[in-house]
DNA sequence: CTGAAACTTGAGCAAAGATTCCAATTCTGA
DNA sequence: TCAGAATTGGAATCTTTGCTCAAGTTTCAG
């Protein structure tokens, strides 16, 4: 069961296609056939090192949904402006996975899959970050209001961003940060 | 050729259950005999009044997408806030359409199949819609941008409304508005 | 070196999916 | 009422999908 080098290396290969594929196509264009051409693989090689497709689909979305929220420890310093940028920056960086985690949200908040659950719960995590920064910076008393919206912004506007990129992502985020800041 | 008031039936039923199916499940949970159980008949049936899967679940979308952005007529002459309160409304009384709607915005950004023009065009068209209204009521000079950052909240609102019911929906959007229109 | 465990291949299978065909039935205008 | 077109059911077909299997190759600890 302890994996050799080269089967950790097919399995890194696999859940790059698998991103790539579910990034570009969604869950309808990422059969098993496409991940073993992207991954130059056979089948049979998949099965060695995943039970099955779901499995693999999993392990992306939950790097996607780990990507979006780095630096868990700072929490409780962070200002709104430091988190927007985070987002923008994890956007724009690795378009790939963020193609993913919305395509998750999206999905999860519209089907009620069992990764419903697990997104709804980091999206209120997400919530009361925001939250909490800002209130730290701002006396309003309806902090969680306000983290919403701005979110739903955030979110919003990367879609739109994903759509066409020529969109000054950057630059409407931070007005919509400014927005709440003050 | 010309249709009879049978055939006219059974297509509308068919529509109907394309719009539950795609709206719960996806386009991965729309097949067709998923379509045929749910408007209770046959695969030729389905056939016979259809070219295709595609071609029923396209008129869905453009059932969807002509559903979001009522009397284009007004044009020019609403307000912000009445813009959002049809939104609002569009979305809370037409859940279903709704969520096929946000599938795919997101879908066609992420994707660009052949419907991400489609829907380009008609996101354009909303903004510049929005941008106007808002460059009505308040001088600012970057109305497209706020408009925009309006948008991109209450698209990022509404899938947060159909991920979490309990959600505010249309109080978060008034604030999101409020802040624009002054 | 060596052998057991891990890895890879590629054919093959059962189930599901989309689509076609056609005989049987139902409409509708004249 | 009648003929022709529209509609319908349902079996048949062809493709795709997810997955298994057996046989051969590579890796690496001892």
């Amino acid at each position: 069961m302890a994996r050799y080098r080269a089967g950790l290396e097919t399995r890194d290969r696999i859940l790059g296609a698998v991103r790539t594929l579910l990034s570009s196509n969604g869950l309808e264009g990422t059969t098993i056939k496409a991940i073993c051409a992207a991954a130059g693989i056979q089948a049979g090689s998949f099965y060695n090192l995943f039970e099955g497709k779901e499995q693999a689909i999993l392990a992306v979305v939950r790097q996607a949904i780990g990507a979006v929220d780095p630096d868990p420890d700072h929490h409780g310093t962070d200002t709104v402006e430091e988190l927007t940028a985070a987002y923008v920056d994890f956007i724009t960086s690795q378009p790939d996975l963020a193609r993913v985690y919305i395509r998750i949200g999206v999905g999860a908040g519209l089907g009620g899959g069992h990764s419903g659950e697990t997104f709804l719960a980091h999206h209120r995590r997400r919530v009361e970050r925001f939250a909490a920064a800002i209130a730290r910076g701002n006396k309003a008393a309806d902090a969680t209001r306000q983290a919403e919206v701005m979110l739903a912004a955030l979110n919003g506007l990367a879609v739109q961003w994903l759509l066409d990129s020529d969109t000054d992502f950057e630059g409407l985020a931070k007005l919509a940060a400014g927005r709440v800041a003050s």
